[in-house]
DNA sequence: CGTTTTAATGCAACCGATTTAATTCCCAAT
DNA sequence: ATTGGGAATTAAATCGGTTGCATTAAAACG
């Protein structure tokens, strides 16, 4: 390999018979540079093929041209949907987008130390986690700008966030099978207490138990089942509760995978949905679709598409006010949620 | 905020009464510092919080400590899982993992243009997009390793790759068709000559092709369906394919995706899986297994992993011969096909 | 005890851009 | 003719690390 070296910003200026100062500005626009040498140094960029060295611009002008994104477990079709979002906005700008996924919560610790500082990246994206008390006052202190997607806490209100109204979500899930008569209604979904400070479960089960209250239902310890965001996981809860001597008649499962696993469970149980049971789910992902699986539909692309308009309004504005702004639910209904047969 | 200037390099060496140089070798470990001014220096470290600028670092020592990887379309499920594979490798190192996306031919040529210059990045990966034969010159003069994961021309043998052999698998699901005794067996895959070189589905019908051949039936135009890959495409042309006089037994779709798009269809049209229609499609991504489709699994998570471990290899040792790795497929029968009944 | 090694550290150049301050040049105004 | 002003350009400092070479201090050796 004859790797003649990459050419340098002196190599062009010295071909062009000027300073290196001149050619950084003419390659910037900057409108101190006469018509004609600009055209002149023009040339010599395109004859030695010159880019500039971003480490270089990077160090000098002290700015990143790069967002890092912080998400967990990325193969999740909710987080990899909302991650399509921001790609797609940022691809159309000058920043790289850099990916921390985020699997351990050693991980998340020296994400959060360490991504938030002006020189390694312009701003952040911060999906589906929340910061807990003791993180929020370092991620404050950041030097640069953070937007979090997804993460559910009212008292955020330092950071622009896109969020959805899980509980409200929850809540309409509840009662629409509430409306179909139910009343033996069970809750499926990820264990509450974790260590990423994942909410959204939590919230969706508030929402539950205030449509449950409101409509005078008691909430059953015995219809509770929580576990890892996850297909088996939940088909094994749900089996559990299905075995149960008075089971429910329907289960809302806070996502729609795990939802899946409901379904699953009945399938094994000899169970038909809708007819002996109604099962819910949330997000609205391809396999809800798929399988016909009536859910709540929240708008994922679209919250990564908006956290990265946050992001740059914020990147060029420094005194953006933080927004926050909730995205609209919407109930999905399809076939597995029927009406409550009999008692 | 009273944001107190990051602290540099040199901060720290004034503070611990040491040089710059010192405290850069007792960061990066070097022998050359005396346990006991390291650890001073150490102590310092921390009391000033100090992490080391990254830009600063990749301009001095030349290196970008960040790795590009290349990805059409990344929602997709396959193409997320590899990704998972490289992501779950790199983060124990201390590259970081640039995303970018590729929708457009456009976007493409830019790709493929700027970054494999050493400033942008050490490495790259390129998953599951086959360079043109244009490409390959340009490619082959980059600065940096290039390691390209699920691209199956045989002639790119200056580059490390890990791939699959889908002309095999493509094989592998027909004869498994056959087998059970169908010979009207349907094609439905991509679109073969497409602005993104994929080469996947064109090999995999290859196979189909190889074993209807061996077997002695004679492929039929009215059998063979080319579409987007994207279940509703796939549904529309089987739907098409049919409800032809005489409608094929079985049908090997080119992906999982494509192939949930035939089983819908079929269902559709009043056909009952298997009995009246066998479907196997190609992946083994999560959707194959929660509707029990039969399928050629390949390694997804595996050849991201392998891709990143070739490539961090070729940034240690420079001279580094291109390894080509085909990672093995593996039939799973599920429920989707089942022998062929009368004729 | 003087000399040679060796270990530890300091000094200064460098990476390749940006940017401020200084300089040159040309023209208009006095 | 002199000077003031503005435009275009250059020179040099800077960003914050790394690293080869020089230097010093301490240990080993004869």
């Amino acid at each position: 390999m004859i790797s003649k070296k990459t050419a340098t910003i002196r190599d062009v200026a010295h071909k062009a018979g000027v300073s290196p100062g001149t050619v950084s500005r003419a390659i910037n626009k900057s409108p101190l540079v006469s018509e004609e040498t600009r055209r002149r140094i023009m040339d010599v960029v395109r004859e030695l093929d010159y880019v500039p060295n971003i480490a270089a611009r990077r160090l000098s002008t002290g700015k990143a041209l790069a967002v890092v994104v912080i998400v967990p477990f990325f193969t999740r079709p909710s987080v990899s949907e909302r991650l399509n979002g921001a790609l797609s906005l940022l691809s159309q700008t000058q920043y790289d987008l850099i990916i921390h996924n985020i699997e351990s919560p050693e991980q998340r610790a020296i994400c959060f130390d360490t991504i938030p500082r002006r020189d390694q990246a312009d701003g952040v994206l911060i999906i589906s986690i929340s910061p807990t008390d003791d993180e929020v006052p370092k991620l404050a202190q950041a030097e640069v700008p953070i937007v979090l997607i997804d993460t559910s806490q009212p008292e955020l209100t330092m950071f622009p966030r896109v969020t959805v109204d899980d509980v409200a979500g929850g809540r309409m899930a509840t009662e629409y099978l509430i409306q179909l008569g139910h009343t033996r209604i069970g809750f499926i979904g990820d264990v509450m207490e974790n260590p990423f400070n994942f909410r959204a479960s939590r919230d969706r089960y508030t929402g539950y138990l205030e449509a449950l209250g409101q409509a005078g239902i008691a909430a059953r310890q015995e219809y509770h089942g929580e576990g890892e965001h996850d297909r088996c996981e939940a088909r094994r809860l749900a089996r559990e509760m299905l075995a149960r001597p008075e089971r429910p008649t329907a289960v809302f499962a806070s996502s729609d995978t795990q939802a899946v696993g409901v379904l699953e469970a009945a399938r094994e149980m000899g169970l038909c949905v809708p007819e002996d049971l109604s099962v819910i789910g949330y997000d609205d992902i391809e396999v809800a679709d798929i399988l016909g699986v009536t859910t709540v539909r929240q708008l994922l692309f679209a919250s990564g598409q908006r956290g990265v308009e946050l992001l740059l309004e914020a990147l060029e504005n420094p005194e953006f006010e933080p927004v926050h702004e909730v995205l609209p639910t919407e109930l999905v209904v399809r076939g597995t949620t029927g009406p409550a047969l009999g008692i």
